[in-house]
DNA sequence: TCAAACAAACCGTCTGGTCGGTACAGAAAG
DNA sequence: CTTTCTGTACCGACCAGACGGTTTGTTTGA
């Protein structure tokens, strides 16, 4: 693959997670990626010969900065649930680190996206499964599975800008939450 | 309005909601919600003149019923965090008030639905939002949202049905949540 | 020069919405 | 009592636009 492509392939990625982000999922038009990204649906479909193609390696390289984040943050000496919240807020607590651009909303766009197509969702699906395993041994599985669903719960609704609490609550309520799954993590 | 024309109103409504609920919003057609209702696809657009007067009919019912449920609870004496906790796992508690028809894997499916259209969801935004006000003005507002975060993450978590954890501590879950829930009601 | 990279016109399907018509119950007219 | 009229509820063929994907042609760079 020369580099001329991998470039335009990357744009094609941006353009598509712009728009899913930026306008839903049913804006995600091969049409509109081609448009934002500045090809022509041709070559578009020329990297990505299907739109479910277009997805899949949408949500790997999603997938794919996700994890590499998570493994910093443990090498960084944080706990597996901590991480996992850090992991969240990574973007606002570290805006020097938005190159990874992780993002949560992001993934729950992508959620969203699974109503579309359950084939490919699968996959990802079974990645999360296996991930989450983990956070049913912890020290207090309820806890850290209250924690998790929280900051799920929490990003949705920053997401559909639903209910959104004002910036110094929200600070405080992740706080609280770095501060048990700190705990949690040193329970054993 | 005649009683025949609102039984098939609500007919329609009814598969509307099943579709949505079943396959998905991209599923939702007008030839599907006709033919799942048994009315032909003139028959449902004679009572809903659009999609969108079809969907906003689907979420101000949705809304209705909800409201009701949360009334009821509040009558029987629970305070209004641990309402909102019940009325999360309503169906799940009381398996008789499924009358009610209340499931929240089906908000969630309309919020995904806000994607696609975001003139008419304003208005629920605009309803919830005021009603989640309340929220950070309890006797802990950190906690209290932290306890409605988490029930809308884990029913998200349930729809899309990413990382479900097994029964018995999905009960542990929520039965510390509403522990949680009537300490926050009864601290003042 | 040759293959990779891209452009653009085009096609078939799906879908929201329109439109002319039908069935039928009751009111009005004879 | 019969006929005519009227409004509600409903049907189903049809249309226009959108969208995913194909095909064919053109540019670019090694």
């Amino acid at each position: 693959m020369s580099n001329r492509s991998n470039v335009t392939k990357q744009k094609l990625l941006d353009a598509a997670t712009d728009i899913i982000m930026n306008q839903g999922v049913h804006q995600l038009t091969l049409d509109e990626v081609a448009k934002t990204a500045g090809v022509s649906k041709g070559g578009l479909l020329y990297h990505y010969p299907s739109k479910e193609a277009l997805m899949t390696a949408m949500v790997e390289r999603l997938q794919q900065e996700q994890n590499e984040l998570y493994a910093s943050l443990q090498q960084e000496g944080y706990g597996p649930v901590e991480a996992f919240v850090r992991l969240f807020d990574e973007t606002k607590l570290h805006p020097e680190r938005a190159a990874i651009q992780i993002d949560v909303e992001k993934m729950i766009a992508f959620l969203t996206l699974f109503e579309v197509d359950q084939e490919y969702a699968n996959r990802w699906k079974h990645d999360l499964d296996t991930f989450f395993v983990q956070f049913q041994q912890t020290a207090d599985p309820v806890e850290t599975m209250i924690i998790r669903y929280a900051l799920e719960g929490m990003m949705m609704s920053e997401h559909f800008g639903v209910g959104v609490p004002p910036a110094e609550l929200k600070q405080a309520i992740i706080a609280r939450l770095i501060e048990r799954a700190h705990n949690i993590d040193h329970e054993s």
